[in-house]
DNA sequence: CGACGAGTTTCCACCAGGTGGAAGGGCGCG
DNA sequence: CGCGCCCTTCCACCTGGTGGAAACTCGTCG
């Protein structure tokens, strides 16, 4: 193992659940001996990577932050998504979602949610499977043929007893989301709640994200929403489209 | 140098000028040969911290960004602060920023504005010497001793006319800042633009941050901003301290 | 005030992984 | 099809990395 792979590992050992953690801790978490994990520690606080408070404890720190802020598919989309986004919001009161595709899973870039909005349990920068919610089914439909294939293999994680772990049935469903250009998940990953999802292209080009309104099936059902998910879908994909042209 | 360092080096070619760079132009802003850049980019692309487009140019990867969203000094504060800062630039209609210290200059977290406001360059990110900018002069005052005095060593930077660069003046300034609970910066950086800046404290101890008003000084005067800015800065300062109390 | 425990830092014998110029390969363009 | 540019691989060389143990620091408790 290389020592860039280590410390990042190191890095790695910082999640949600633990954001502050000791020398002793980020050397259990990521594997490494005590005084390997203090060589890069050392290192990484010197960098700016982390900082530590005074009394002893680690956490990420501003450096690093101000670099992952030139993220493109971060940050960069989340703020040409924003508007949208908040309109999307304004219209429907729904928890709206915007994800980008990582291999097999969906990475959430934004979530707008309210006080009326169904719980579902996703924080930016979480990730998730892809074949089972709205956003996930719009990114893999619109993913290499062999990602297609990677995703579907093997059996299918189940969620709810809604939840369709056909291999066959959901290629076509995959098929028919790219004809119609709209996704829907019906309680396929929590009970009670459902999405509606579309693409977001980079210009009229290749998907980059997808955006999606979570409802309760108690309130609503998807017809209503697809209307208003297609527009804050178009919107963000022409606004990609303006930033792209203005790139030299 | 470690390989670390190397490592970090490595992404800091990143810059908001230069998101996006080619396996040539990493090598050559970190200063490393060739194929030492090519073995660590390749190990960063393969954590995720970096990402290869197809055209070969790499860019800041979604994974260091999740994990750069743990930042409690960048993203968190940021959350938290945010609805004050709104309310904040509702009321007055100007620049709204909110900084964190780091060394000897500010960190911008958060700025809020709008077309009415005066033009003032400060992205999130961005970084400033601590002693002309209102929330420089709230960080130094608030910051140990010895960094008070390792900012006003030697000789200070001038930015317009108006720039106080005299040492003494600037430490009687500071003790004001701290009896006055607020500074100003009165066309200190920037010709036409002053500012009204107040503590963050993580709850009613240390001072953690400043939020500031940065407005024209053909448009208004600082006198009438100031509650505006003591009102923000309790609140954020109250909405840190609950969420220090929430914390483990 | 001293002992103790927890956690961090330093030491140091040992050696594995890192180095980087050169050569080879891939790709786009005229 | 040849050329230029950029990326990837090769490989002789060696520096920097390794990690358990010991030392050190600091806070707590009796």
């Amino acid at each position: 193992m290389t020592l860039t792979t280590r410390t990042l590992d190191v890095l790695a050992a910082f999640t949600p659940r633990h954001p502050r953690l000791r020398l002793a801790d980020v050397a259990v978490a990521s594997g490494l001996p005590l005084t390997t994990a203090h060589r890069i520690v050392n290192d990484l606080v010197r960098w700016g990577a982390l900082e530590r408070a005074p009394d002893g404890t680690l956490s990420v720190g501003l450096r690093l932050w101000e670099l992952a802020s030139l993220a493109p598919r971060g940050p960069e989309l989340r703020e040409a998504a924003l508007p949208f986004l908040e309109d999307l919001y304004t219209a429907t009161r729904e928890n709206v979602q915007l994800a980008v595709r990582e291999d097999l899973e969906s990475v959430f870039v934004e979530r707008l949610t309210g006080p009326d909005a169904v719980d579902v349990m996703t924080r930016v920068g979480a990730r998730f499977p892809l074949p089972s919610t709205g956003v996930g089914r719009v990114l893999l439909a619109h993913a290499p043929s062999e990602v297609q294939e990677a995703a579907l293999a093997g059996p299918l994680r189940r969620w709810t007893e809604h939840t369709d772990t056909d291999a066959g049935r959901l290629r076509a469903l995959l098929a028919e989301v790219r004809r119609a250009g709209v996704a829907f998940s019906d309680q396929q990953v929590t009970e009670g709640a459902a999405s509606v999802a579309a693409p977001v292209r980079r210009g009229r080009g290749e998907v980059v994200a997808a955006v999606s309104v979570v409802y309760s099936t108690a309130r609503t059902t998807a017809a209503p929403l697809v209307p208003a998910v297609r527009a804050a879908a178009l919107g963000i994909s022409r606004a990609l489209g303006a930033r792209a042209a203005a790139r030299p």
